[in-house]
DNA sequence: TCTGGGGTCCTAGGACCC
DNA sequence: TCTGGGGTCCTAGGACCC
């Protein structure tokens, strides 16, 4: 028998963030939206029960939210991610190794604590958790991450858990996976459902009985791994070590259309003056750089075209000035007059440590960018992001993201933190 | 007028090279 | 008459995750 292993999970994990600040947002619905306002990514239980679903665009909803009073609240990551920081601090006594697998769910490896009643010990974490930082959450327990994650999603659905699903036990186990269907299992989307189904395979269960040829032909060794997972054999452990990064990306809408070439290369310089940014904090230096914009895909009636050019970037760095002029070149290659751009990005990918970058030979000694690039970072993390930038990210930048709904940084900006007055 | 961003892994065709 | 095969690079897109 596996070690046992579980997946703690927040619920409605952004809007219970802005709750914590904000006790007027209980028990009335409430949505954070995607950048730019665009999607529903979170939602309370009672906006869920007006039918609202995850990445509905706001957009096509407005009437709901009016006639409802829905509050809507722009995302505040800043928020959220400091709050997350408090939730590993808090389940950090309560297992052998943690693994951060996104921003509102740890899996944590319970190797040593079989001896306890892990409902139990599973309890006590979900109200360390709830008194540190106000979140709920719930917890699934299985013998693989799989089995965790289908009880976690049994524990928040069915009351009778409290919180809390064991799969280890048969019986549940069985129970569980006859009431979910395959496309709740975690790796099955809807093509690999629609596959599956064609074989009269409905439920988690049928999934778990179907023979391993079978699920190699159908889906790969994916799928293969799935079915293994299900039947309690894990194939992939608690890891705690991030794996190393392949790329990185900077992609954002723009909050209005963009037809011009230099305002769409204010936005792409944007875009990668922050790629710098975020290789130089990971200490990274990249050897690709592409660089996208395309149209409107969801109108169906406007002249669409999209353009993705690939650069190597020799030799390999994460000079902002260097990033930018890959970009620029990508941009020009690709640009195309007379039509609206809505979205555009860089991609860096080839990363490698900063200091084990190989060197050219005609690489001098200089470091003189290195320490340019250095008093830029410090500039901007002691004055505020963009307080020094270059002139092709522009002064008007029209393109910005939409955030007009976005809340305080309640908890990591001094001049924002919450006063109480008696 | 208004439909997210950031990841991983996989596939596939054409260009090009040896 | 017979018209290769394997590798890499580039572009594009699918599938899935949160």
């Amino acid at each position: 028998m596996s070690a046992p292993l579980c997946l703690i999970d927040c619920n409605n994990f952004y809007v219970s963030c802005e709750r914590v600040f904000r006790p007027d947002l209980n028990g009335v619905p409430v949505l954070v939206a995607s950048n730019n306002d665009g999607c529903a990514v979170a939602r309370s239980a009672e906006a869920k029960a007006l039918g609202i679903k995850m990445g509905e665009p706001i957009h096509l909803i407005k009437d709901k939210i009016k006639a409802h009073s829905i509050r809507v609240l722009s995302s505040n990551y800043t928020l959220y991610a400091d709050v997350q920081r408090r939730i590993i601090a808090a389940l950090e006594p309560f297992a052998k190794d943690i693994e951060v697998y996104s921003i509102d769910e740890n899996f944590l490896d319970l190797a040593g604590f079989e001896h306890l009643d892990l409902v139990a010990h599973a309890q006590a974490m979900r109200e360390r958790v709830l008194q540190w930082t106000a979140i709920p959450t719930c917890v699934g327990i299985g013998t693989s991450k799989t089995l965790a994650k289908l009880a976690n999603a049994a524990a928040k659905k069915n009351p009778l858990f409290d919180g809390v699903a064991d799969l280890r036990d048969e019986q549940t186990r069985n129970w569980v996976l006859d009431r979910f269907s395959v496309e709740d299992v975690w790796g099955v989307g809807r093509a690999t459902a629609a596959k599956v189904n064609a074989l009269r395979i409905a439920t988690a269960g049928h999934l778990r009985d179907m023979p391993m040829k079978q699920a190699r032909s159908v889906g790969g060794v994916v799928l293969e791994r799935i079915v293994a997972e299900l039947r309690g054999i894990p194939s992939s452990a608690v890891e705690v070590m991030e794996p190393p990064r392949k790329g990185m990306a900077v992609t954002r809408s723009f909050g209005k259309p963009v037809t011009d070439f230099e305002t769409l290369m204010g936005a792409i310089a944007q875009y990668a003056s922050r790629a710098g940014e975020k290789l130089r904090n990971h200490g990274l230096v990249a050897g690709r750089l592409t660089v996208f914009f395309h149209t409107n895909r969801f109108k169906d009636n406007a002249a669409q075209y999209g353009a993705s050019r690939m650069l190597t970037l020799h030799p390999m760095t994460n000079d902002t000035l260097e990033l930018l002029q890959a970009a620029r070149k990508g941009a020009e290659r690709g640009w195309k007059e007379g039509f609206a751009y809505t979205k555009a990005g860089i991609m860096v990918e080839d990363l490698i440590a900063a200091d084990a970058r190989p060197r050219t030979l005609f690489e001098a000694g200089d470091d003189r960018r290195d320490r340019l690039m250095g008093a830029l970072d410090a500039i901007n993390g002691k004055f505020g992001k963009m307080t020094a930038l270059t002139a092709t990210q522009g002064f008007k930048r029209e393109w910005r993201t939409k955030a007009d709904l976005k809340s305080p940084a309640y908890t990591t900006r001094i001049s924002d933190v919450p006063v109480v007055r008696c």
